[in-house]
DNA sequence: CTATTAGATTGATAGGTGTCTATACATAAT
DNA sequence: ATTATGTATAGACACCTATCAATCTAATAG
C-alpha cells in the first residue's frame, strides 16, 4: 500500500500520454538507454530527460548508469504497488499482497 | 481493455487529489448525492459538479437522477478496465477479463 | 404564481507542467 | 589537453486545469 502522497504522484505520472509510452517501451524492452528513447519518440532529449528523472523519483522507474549511459528498467512491483493501493481505497476488489522495496521514491 | 483515448483520460482523472477522494467517498457509500459530496469536502457547489461531471465524462461513475438531486456510483468495472489496460501495457501481470459495459465513457 | 432548493453553466484567475533552446556537466576517445 | 558524445540543468513560453463568484436552469413547496 502506497502513501496517499506517493499515490497521487504515480497517478501524476501515469496522466501523460508520452511518459506512458515511454514506461510501455522501457516495459517491452526490459531495459532501455535515454539515448535510443530519444530517438525512438519525436521529443527532444531535455525533454526526454525531464520525463525520465520524474519516472524515476516516482519510483516507476530505477536507473543505472554505465559510464556516460543511463539504462532505465521499470519497477513492476511499484505499478503493482500502485494499482493495490488504487484498488483497495475504490473497494473494487480484495488487497493483493504486493511487497515493494523500500526506498523506491525518492523524498 | 481500453483504447488508448479512454485510458488516458481515466488516467488524467485519477490524477487529482480530490477527485480521488470523492472517488473514495462514492465508492465508501455505494451511492452519493451531490449535495452530500458538497459538504462533505471543502470546495464549492460549481466545483464539485465540475468534477463529478469530469468523472462522468470518462465513465468512472454514474449518475442516476432522482428529482431535482443527483445520485453517483462508481463503476468499478470501469476501474477494473483500466487497471487490467495499465498492466497489459506495462506487462506487469498477465490480462484478466474485465467486461465493461458498452458506452460508459460520453464521445 | 412565487419562493426555495439542487444542480449546471459561464468567465475569470492562479498555479502547474510539457516542451523547447541554450548551456553545463560527465565520461570517453584521440 | 582537446574534442566528441551522452545526459542533466536552467530559463522561457504556451497550454491546461482546479478553483471561485456569479448566474442560470430545473424541480419542488407554499
Amino acid at each position: 500500500m502506497l502513501s496517499t502522497d506517493d499515490f497521487l504522484r504515480i497517478a501524476k505520472a501515469l496522466a501523460d500520454a508520452r511518459r506512458v509510452e515511454i514506461l510501455e517501451r522501457i516495459a517491452a524492452r526490459g531495459d532501455a538507454a535515454c539515448q535510443h528513447l530519444c530517438e525512438a519518440f519525436p521529443v527532444t532529449q531535455p525533454t526526454m530527460s525531464h520525463h525520465l528523472r520524474l519516472l524515476a523519483e516516482v519510483g516507476l522507474i530505477e536507473m543505472r548508469r554505465d559510464g556516460q549511459y543511463a539504462h532505465y528498467r521499470l519497477r513492476a512491483d511499484v505499478v503493482e504497488a500502485y494499482v493495490a493501493t488504487l484498488e483497495t481505497r475504490l473497494r473494487v476488489r480484495p488487497v493483493r499482497s504486493t511487497a515493494v522495496r523500500k526506498g523506491a521514491v525518492r523524498k
